[in-house]
DNA sequence: CGTAAACTACACTGAGCAGTTTACTTTTAT
DNA sequence: ATAAAAGTAAACTGCTCAGTGTAGTTTACG
């Protein structure tokens, strides 16, 4: 005992599983509750007993996905170590976003609704952008330090993120391309660093 | 006369009209058939009677959209003009595509259904990605002719046009950030411009 | 002018689906 | 052991929507 869970917890658990994989694959509008109990071996109404309707349902799985795949990317700049490492450990917990299932599942699941009904997605959109926000600090600490030739942080992250997240989440996005492996990330990582000190580097 | 349509003309081309604004604010499943008629202001019936089911209207006007957004994109390489001229050209014609609201509107309706029903848009879109073709092509044989240091025109063809996509089309196909000026445009291609020679010019 | 083709309004079928109700069974906690 | 809590199956309400059928009107055209 301990380890076994109570029933409930379990049905829920099955529930939470099966609807995300539903929300994953149909999206919102194209999943019925129907689909999702049938799914999760639960009667209908045990599913209305957990979650309130499907929206709340929804919003729950959105929400657990955005938590698991997301980190705080706080990414304070030190003086004393090389520019290059630093922009390595940035892309590198960068790229470990991109590349989770979870994160991949969440961005699915968002993009294929943010259309229809914006409202539904809006916040965890709003909070998506600010992932970026931690680079743009670094570099702008980092020109201040004079390690780095920039005149508009913003534009200059957005650069570096874009050459990583085209090469390493829409292609995933939108055509299934496989995640990249292991060797590919930092070929990745370090193509879009080199390119990006050739240019700003001082 | 010779100007005025066909009465049965004017109402598909009302038809195609309406549908088009609702599928592109609404995405394909939360547009109704009903709504088209009343939008358009004709019969539910003549709806059906120019097009056979919702599926085909819905193929219909991403064609033409497609078709009206989406250019032939060849760049043939001219040893005799300078590297960063002919790369401009690409540029802006890449970035004239992606500026244009018929391309956006495109790219929003496909993407809003992709996910949820991708035999829906399958054809679209695997033209779409292979616009980046005609790049990728000039690349290559720039290189041939020693203009650049390049061991994989497919993926550098790919960073080239992530920077500007990553400024000029993504976020303003999710976040419905307004396009680009002229000037921003401008700057967007000079600083792309700029960064892929600084790592590829020989 | 007269007829065929196209359009209109509107009722209707059948399906899907969110959410509820009911009557009954199983699990859990005291 | 037993009563409350949670689960089950299945029928049901009420709504939306794709697509059809019909009877009558308007438009195009020889």
């Amino acid at each position: 005992m301990g380890v076994e869970k109570k029933l409930t917890d379990q049905k829920r658990e099955d529930i939470i599983v099966a609807a995300t994989e539903e929300f994953k694959t149909h999206g919102f509008r194209a999943t019925s509750m129907d689909q999702i109990a049938t799914t999760a071996q639960v009667s209908k109404r045990t599913v209305y007993n957990h979650f309130e309707n499907k929206v709340v349902l929804f919003q729950a799985i959105t929400r657990e996905l955005f938590d698991k795949a997301t980190q705080v990317s706080e990414h304070p700049y030190d003086p004393n170590v090389p520019v290059k490492e630093q922009l390595r450990a940035i892309a590198e917990q960068e790229m470990a976003m991109l590349t989770s299932e979870d994160f991949l599942a969440l961005a699915r699941v968002i993009t294929s609704e943010s259309l229809s009904s914006p409202e539904l997605t809006k916040v965890n959109f709003d909070e998506f952008q600010e992932s970026g926000i931690g680079v743009v600090k670094w570099i702008g600490q980092a020109a201040k330090d004079g390690k780095l030739r920039i005149s508009d942080p913003v534009y200059a992250g957005r650069q570096f993120l874009s050459l990583i997240e085209g090469a390493a989440f829409w292609p995933q996005l939108f055509s299934y391309k496989p995640i990249p492996t292991e060797a590919e990330q930092r070929e990745i990582i370090d193509s879009s660093i080199d390119m990006f000190l050739k240019t700003y580097s001082t």
